[in-house]
DNA sequence: TCTGTTATTGCGC
DNA sequence: GCGCAATAACAGA
């Protein structure tokens, strides 16, 4: 199989994103990488017109991956929403700490949303940025609220 | 093996 | 509010 790189924009940050098919094997942020070619699904749901990635998926979810479970969960939270580290840890039956290690070594953002996956006192964090956790949360909570999908 | 790492939480003050 | 201990699971040596 042949392996792809490509980068789109997001705000001041560049999206590059490393692809085969229709596995994502992975999604890095980087503030000089020139626009090229990526999945459409990933570009149009950087500008906010498309709430999932199908039928592309995260190679995160594969047999064997370490905190397969983890992950798995984290991507049913639907668009828009946010889940605890704790209720992650819950429903994967695992430690709340061994959620936030997960996160941090997601190899791809977005795909498996972990910016969907808040502290209970705050936002929590984000590498390299909790401002990109910040803006997808926003872009997706708007986004869902003007579909109606979101009340409040 | 053993050590370091980690995007949390809850309790006591 | 702040400091701190508890604590799961993987990477790297």
């Amino acid at each position: 199989m042949e392996m792809k790189t490509g980068s789109c924009r997001f705000g001041l940050w560049r999206v590059r994103v490393v692809w085969s098919e229709n596995l994502i094997h992975k999604v890095t942020f980087s503030r000089t990488e020139e626009e090229s070619f990526v999945p459409k699904q990933i570009r149009l749901y950087l500008t906010a017109k498309n709430m999932d990635f199908f039928p592309l998926k995260s190679i995160a979810l594969s047999d064997g991956y370490p905190y397969r479970e983890i992950y798995k969960t984290v991507s049913e939270i639907p668009y828009g929403l946010t889940k605890t580290y704790s209720e992650i840890a819950e429903i994967a039956g695992t430690h709340h700490r061994t959620v936030g290690v997960a996160m941090k070594r997601n190899p791809t953002p977005l795909i498996v949303p972990c910016h969907r996956v808040v502290s209970k006192s705050g936002i929590g964090g984000f590498t390299p940025d909790t401002g990109i956790k910040k803006a997808l949360l926003d872009m997706e909570k708007q986004n869902a609220k003007s579909l109606g999908f979101i009340i409040d």
